[in-house]
DNA sequence: AATTTAACCAACCGCCGAGCG
DNA sequence: GCGCTCGGCGGTTGGTTAAAT
């Protein structure tokens, strides 16, 4: 037997809530109190429905609610507490004062859910989308692993000689392997565990000779999308190197990253993707300082250490930043071993 | 200036579970 | 135990506004 509805439809309004009827609600309810939704907007001289009455007070008229712009740490909290509790709005909301579960679900699907999407990540599992990763996102993201602030950052893949040669060959098979057999390469990557593997990154034994002549051509192909889809984002410059520059502000390295890989980071310097410290000599790491793409130059912004605190402020944040901290927030987990990969290749 | 497109968000709809007779 | 009501929840819609063309 099919519910009955909550109230009869016939002759009550819908739609847009006038003043006039806000004030009706909110009268009768700082009077009454919100009890019995059903009698309520006869009592009180309304033509709606209970329902309508309820949503209105709870989403826009109740006094408690604040209004706004969500603040960092209130996203900070969606986005954790979504990532347990899945789309619980309610509960989500009970966690933040002043804030209604429907403005939260809004928010969510029309800020933060594009922005993980944009991001590469599931915004339902919060796990990275394999079905959308590429090779740069591979390679970034075992950068990412190894760096955390590489999560926050957006610079282009270094050159190849630069890169350790084994994970280059992994990167060149599953270039290969993606081309072949798409649903073996997803298989592959799922059954894989990529591990923290900070030597084969940059272990200098090895040279970029080992890449056999066929995978050297995957690499190069993969670097030159790479660099293309990265100045292709950056339209707006139009791979300027001068207005793109404009759009790098300080970001200080306290990961000590950059010193581990001195040429690495002497060649980002060098294509003035590093600003600050001397000759691209960053093997300083409280003075040595790396940087990231954001809204505006004349900014300085929190050091990624601030952002892994959660201690940015609302006032200091930009949209970009919003996304950049999503990214390191959501972090891409690489997964147990390089070698394990590479075993299934 | 006019039109189209995108973004935002208030409100609606249908379903569900708790509580009650 | 059953049927019904009510309040609550999450998904979706559609109107409004802003931005782009």
């Amino acid at each position: 037997m099919g519910r009955t509805p909550c109230c009869d439809k016939n002759g009550l309004k819908k739609g847009p809530w006038t003043t006039e009827e806000d004030h009706k609600l909110t009268s009768y309810i700082h009077m009454h109190g919100p009890a019995n939704w059903r009698t309520l907007p006869k009592n009180a001289g309304l033509q709606r429905c209970g329902k309508s009455c309820r949503l209105r007070w709870t989403n826009y008229l109740r006094p408690d609610i604040k209004r706004g712009r969500f603040a960092f740490e209130e996203e900070e909290t969606i986005i954790q507490l979504h990532s347990i509790l899945g789309n619980k709005w309610s509960a989500i909301a009970a966690r933040l004062p002043g804030r209604t579960d429907n403005e939260i679900k809004n928010y969510w699907n029309t800020h933060i859910r594009k922005r993980l999407l944009r991001n590469g990540i599931d915004p339902v599992t919060h796990a990275p989308r394999l079905d959308h990763l590429d090779l740069s996102a591979i390679l970034g993201n075992v950068l990412c692993h190894v760096n955390p602030a590489a999560s926050l950052l957006a610079l282009p893949p270094p050159p190849p000689s630069l890169i350790n040669p084994e994970l280059l060959r992994i990167a060149a098979a599953l270039a290969s392997l993606k081309q072949e057999n798409p649903e073996l390469y997803l298989q592959r990557l799922q059954e894989s565990q990529l591990a923290q593997h900070q030597q084969t990154l940059t272990d200098p034994q090895t040279t970029p000779s080992q890449l056999t002549q066929p995978q050297q051509v995957e690499l190069e192909r993969f670097l030159e999308l790479n660099n293309n889809s990265n100045n292709g984002d950056d339209n707006n410059n139009s791979g300027n190197e001068a207005s793109r520059q404009d759009n790098f502000v300080s970001l200080p390295n306290d990961f000590g990253f950059w010193n581990s890989i001195p040429e690495l980071s002497d060649w980002y310097y060098q294509h003035n993707l590093i600003s600050g410290g001397s000759g691209g000599n960053v093997s300083n790491a409280n003075s040595s300082v790396m940087s990231t793409p954001l809204s505006s130059p004349a900014q300085v912004t929190p050091t990624s250490s601030t952002f892994l605190n959660g201690s940015l402020s609302a006032s200091t944040t930009t949209e970009d930043e919003r996304e950049s901290y999503c990214s390191s927030l959501l972090k891409f987990e690489i997964p147990e071993s390089l070698e394990l990969l590479d075993d299934f290749m």
